[in-house]
DNA sequence: AGAATAGGTGACCAAATGGTCACATGTCAA
DNA sequence: TTGACATGTGACCATTTGGTCACCTATTCT
């Protein structure tokens, strides 16, 4: 699940993504196909692999598919995983003042 | 820069490490490797491509190599990045609301 | 000095990944 | 209905990735 979402980040093509539907969400694939340099199947399936991720929900219109930005799970990610490293400043610090007494045996 | 942070965190074993080191820092290429089920070489792979984007630091003790966590790249990914995506709740609001609209028509 | 220990390097392999294309399906509009 | 448009599927290919191993260097201990 949460292993899904940071495979998903890794890709900067796929950030990208998230970010032209962070300027204008609801977009179509045809739409995002012009904004990347890529060709639409690239760029489909990078979408498909957002999706898979729950980071984007798509919702049909026709022949048209909409594709839209779902916070939920990097929510997720900040508060069970990047939280725990990088607000305790506090436990770096230990671990630093742990390092210098070892140093000095 | 950002992008090796994202490559690096891709990995689940990866993250065990940062884990394993989130529980006791400083710990060497051995301890580790003992700690993990995979080879020795694997666990200095993982190792190496942590370091390089900066999420762990290295120190030499004699033979020994020590292993720290270095919670800044999180921070920055998490100031720079996740916040953006994670903490503006009203923004998906908005989208869903435009969303709602539109279907409207 | 010699043996044991901690780590590094480069080759190597299987599998996953990123990307393209030809072709098929479904939908709209004249 | 005919054609144009939006998307989906599966094959395919080059590159990267995750992992192992044989071998090497450096350090410690006796």
């Amino acid at each position: 699940m949460i292993d899904d979402v940071f495979r998903a980040l890794a890709d900067p093509t796929r950030r990208r993504l998230l970010d032209e539907l962070f300027e204008e969400d609801g977009q179509t694939l045809s739409a995002l196909e012009q904004r990347l340099p890529m060709s639409r199947f690239g760029v489909a399936k990078h979408l498909k692999v957002l999706e898979g991720a729950g980071l984007v929900t798509t919702r049909r219109r026709g022949r048209e598919k909409l594709h839209f930005l779902n916070p939920v799970p990097i929510r997720e990610v900040h508060d069970r995983w990047v939280s725990k490293y990088a607000e305790p400043w506090a436990a770096a610090l230990t671990g630093l003042k742990r390092d210098l007494e070892e140093e000095e045996r």
